[in-house]
DNA sequence: TGTACATCAGTGAACGCGCGTTCACTGATGTAC
DNA sequence: TGTACATCAGTGAACGCGCGTTCACTGATGTAC
């Protein structure tokens, strides 16, 4: 019952958690394609093979870390629900806004969401049940929108699907710096209206136009 | 002035385009983290330093293939373009599904286009250039619908932008296997209809409804 | 038409590298008595 | 409270691997005379 932190050396007492951790920031500096299982145990401090006491192989990492990514994503988009309860079209744009801001702050972890980098690592079912949970978040935000009138009725699925993909595409755009290729380039407005345009889309009110 | 195909030995005559070709095929049953230089000699039946007499290295390589991905794309669009013209909502529909099409083919080419899967792959002009006329037929399609009164006045950039991020996001979701997640899921439906809801947001018309 | 030579495109041996993974081990921890 | 022991988490040496890249070379080609 006694907690683990006496010794910081031996026994580190969190080593997942601890891994983890590092790999979010290895991921960033050094992208996926840098990331590897004994670059993570040098960052950690602690020797190559330990890792393995807690990650079956390095695809069990990746997908590990990929679930992460998914729930921070799933925990914003409930987070900006509850800040904009009874406001869908608030809730809207807020929602793309926030998505965009966290995929551009994170990219590597984004890609890694999004990517197969290693074979395997779809396979998981932590992993997948993290992407349903995010892909939730977004459905349930439509279905609030179409129940209060605020979309057509567009199946739910079609319009969470378009939503998403558009968000995804502005996030993977700016990520890939071909965002605002023009020259003016202000992704983060470029990104607010293309948002706003779907939103006509879908939409049954005719703002401004 | 002779042609050099008389030795198919040596002397290859083609090699930099024998090269490429097989990267493609390579890229496909391999994946971008797959596709190694000695892998590319070994397909194209070469020794594994012939192709240094053709690229720098390989993120040479890598920038001329996803150059070539680049190319085919802004070709497929502008080809569309000549089978729509005077139809600017025919030539939307038809892009989209084209473009999202061609990426779905080949995913991991799409991914190595989008991708910076090696360092130093961005700073080649010949790619930058490539990655621009792609843009271009795609903005000058917008022009040509602002022109014909299919879309509002929005800036042209703007409009290129949300319909570039959506189709994009598509075709990434799609290769991500994650276009209808809900299980009813025809991807291709999926799609046509994303764009339809765009198109209604950016457009003058409101077509029934 | 024939020979000498410069040029060019490939060859194959070799380099060093860091990786993922395994394995026998050892040090620390907590529990049973 | 104190000792014996099972368990667990980490260590460090070792494995084989395939990679990107270099280099001195050789075989083929085309041109000058």
């Amino acid at each position: 019952m006694a907690t683990h932190t006496s010794n910081p050396e031996y026994h580190h007492g969190n080593l997942r958690q601890a891994l983890l951790d590092a790999g979010e920031k290895l991921l960033e500096s050094v992208g996926v394609d840098g990331l590897t299982l004994r670059g993570l145990a040098r960052e950690t401090g602690v020797s190559h093979a330990a890792p393995y006491r807690h990650f079956a192989d390095k695809a069990d990492l990746l997908a590990a870390l990929a679930a992460r990514g998914f729930d921070r994503l799933a925990r914003a988009l409930v987070a900006t629900a509850g800040e904009h309860a009874g406001d869908p079209r608030g809730e809207y744009l807020a929602s793309c806004r926030r998505y965009i801001e966290l995929g551009r702050k994170h990219p590597a972890m984004y890609r890694l969401m999004f990517g197969q980098p290693q074979p395997g690592v779809g396979d998981q079912p932590e992993l997948a049940a993290a992407g349903q949970a995010a892909f939730d978040a977004l459905t349930a935000a439509m279905r609030r929108g179409v129940a209060a009138g605020l979309y057509r009725d567009a199946s739910i699925e079609t319009l969470a699907m378009a939503v998403w993909a558009l968000v995804h595409g502005l996030t993977e755009l700016a990520i890939a710096g071909r965002l605002g290729l023009c020259g003016e380039g202000d992704a983060g407005r470029l990104s607010e209206d293309a948002c706003a345009l779907l939103l006509r889309g879908i939409g049954t009110s005719r703002p401004g136009a």
